[in-house]
DNA sequence: TTATAAAGTTAGATTGATCTAACAAATTTT
DNA sequence: AAAATTTGTTAGATCAATCTAACTTTATAA
C-alpha cells in the first residue's frame, strides 16, 4: 500500500489536471483523456478508491481525496521540475521538455529532483509559465486571464501557455511569441473571434483556438 | 517489432553483464542475476529470440544475437552518461548514483542523452571507471588488472570498481579510496589474501572481497 | 555406468492493465 | 412521462510477466 505503478500515476495526474474547473471527474472524461476505454477506468478507480487516492461510488462522479491530490501534486511537480532543468540547464528549447518530463516524473528519486530544485534555485514556475507545486502538493496560479477574453486595445505580456506540445509551441516559436512578449490587442473579428496583435511594429493573426491557450496580465 | 519493454530491456542488460567471462549464459545464472525463477526466464527467451535478441534452443546456453548485444550496450551507455551527469554537472557523489541512473537508462529520448553526452565533453569512462559504450555499441575496457592479483610491492593507481552499489562505495569513501589514488602493496596474508596496502603514510587492510572488485594499473 | 543431482522445460495459475459485448442507470429530448 | 441517448458497470477475454508443481534432459559422482 505504499507505491503507486506508472499506470496509477498517470491515473492520478489526469484527475488532477481534469480538476481544475469542476473537481468532480466523469469517467467518461478521464476515458477520454487517458484515451482507454471506459470499463478499464471503472476498474481503476476502484483499485485506487481501495488505496485511498480517490472518492468513489458507482454512478457517481469521481473526485481526488487529499492524499490523492498531493500525490498527484508530487508527479507534476516532478515534471514541472524536470522541464525547468531541461530548458534552464540544459538548453533545450521549451518545445523540447514535455515528452522527455512525461518520462522522468515518474522516477522514484526525491534527491534527484531536490538537486534539480537547489540547482535551479527553488523556481515557483516551469518553462511554460505554470507553477510548480511545492512540496505539500499546493499550486499557486497567478491571476492570468487568457487572451480569448480580452478587449482590442488591452496591453498585456504573455504569462504562461496552456499547452505544452511541441507543435503548439512551435507555432509559437515562428511566431517571436515567447513568454513575457508585451502584446497590444488591435481587433477582434466578431464572425470566429479572431484576434489581432501588435507585438512593437509587427502585427500578427491569431485564431481563437489559438488565444484560448494563452494566458496574459494587463500591463497598464 | 520495434520497441523493447523496460523488462526486456533488464534481460538484455543482464545478458551484457554476464557476457564478459564467456558470452554465453546459461539460463540459471540469469534468472539468479535478475532474481527470478527459471521458467520466466525460459519463456523470456523464446520472445527475445522471436525478435533476433538472443540466440537461443532448448537446454543450451544463451548468446546475445549482435543486435541484442547492440540494444544492450545501448542501454549502458544511457546508464553511464547518466551517471556521470549526476555526478560532474548535478553534484551528486558516486555512490548515489547508480539506483537512479538505473531508472533513466530506460528513458526513450536520443535527445536526451545527446545532450548529456555534449555537456560532458563527450566522455569515455563513467564516475566508476567503467567505459561509457559508443554509439555503435563498441565497449572498450582499459587493460587494468585486480587488486587481488597484484603482488607485495607493486605500485598501483586504483582505476575503477567493479560494484557501484552504494554500500560498497560508501565503505571506500570511509577509507578515502577515490579513483585515482596511488597504492602500494605492502603485503598478502596467504591464508585468505587479504592485502595491507599504504596510501601515502596512512595503511589499510583490504578484505580480498573488497580487492576483486577494484581495478588498478600499475604505475613505474 | 548407473544413480543422483542440477539445470531446464511445460503446464497451468496469478496479477495488472487493458479490451469487447452486453446490460443497467442516468440524463436528455421529444 | 415515455423514448432515445449517453454514461457507467459487469462479465469474460487477452496479453505480459511472473509464479509453483511436475516432468525431462544434462551433468556429476559413486
Amino acid at each position: 500500500m505504499r507505491v503507486n505503478s506508472l499506470t496509477e500515476e498517470n491515473y492520478l495526474k489526469a484527475l488532477l489536471a481534469l480538476s481544475v474547473t469542476s473537481d468532480e471527474v466523469s469517467v467518461n472524461d478521464l476515458a477520454k483523456h487517458l484515451a482507454i476505454k471506459m470499463p478499464t477506468v471503472t476498474s481503476m478507480m476502484k483499485k485506487l478508491a481501495a488505496k485511498r487516492l480517490v472518492q468513489y461510488e458507482s454512478y457517481k462522479p469521481i473526485k481526488l481525496t487529499k492524499k490523492g491530490r498531493q500525490e498527484a501534486a508530487g508527479i507534476v511537480r516532478k515534471h514541472r521540475l524536470t522541464e525547468m532543468f531541461l530548458v534552464d540547464k540544459m538548453g533545450f528549447g521549451w518545445e523540447q521538455v514535455h515528452d522527455i518530463a512525461e518520462q522522468i516524473e515518474h522516477i522514484k528519486s526525491p534527491a534527484f529532483f531536490d538537486k534539480m530544485d537547489e540547482l535551479l534555485g527553488f523556481p515557483t514556475l516551469d518553462p511554460h509559465g505554470s507553477p510548480i507545486p511545492d512540496k505539500t502538493g499546493k499550486i499557486e496560479w497567478k491571476h492570468y486571464e487568457k487572451l480569448s477574453d480580452c478587449k482590442p486595445g488591452d496591453k498585456v505580456t504573455l504569462s504562461a501557455v496552456l499547452n505544452s506540445s511541441s507543435d503548439f509551441l512551435k507555432f509559437l516559436n515562428s511566431r517571436d511569441l515567447k513568454l513575457g512578449v508585451n502584446l497590444k490587442i488591435d481587433s477582434i473579428e466578431p464572425f470566429d473571434k479572431t484576434i489581432t496583435i501588435s507585438i512593437g511594429k509587427r502585427k500578427e493573426v491569431l485564431s481563437n483556438l489559438v488565444c484560448e491557450k494563452l494566458l496574459v496580465e494587463k500591463v497598464t
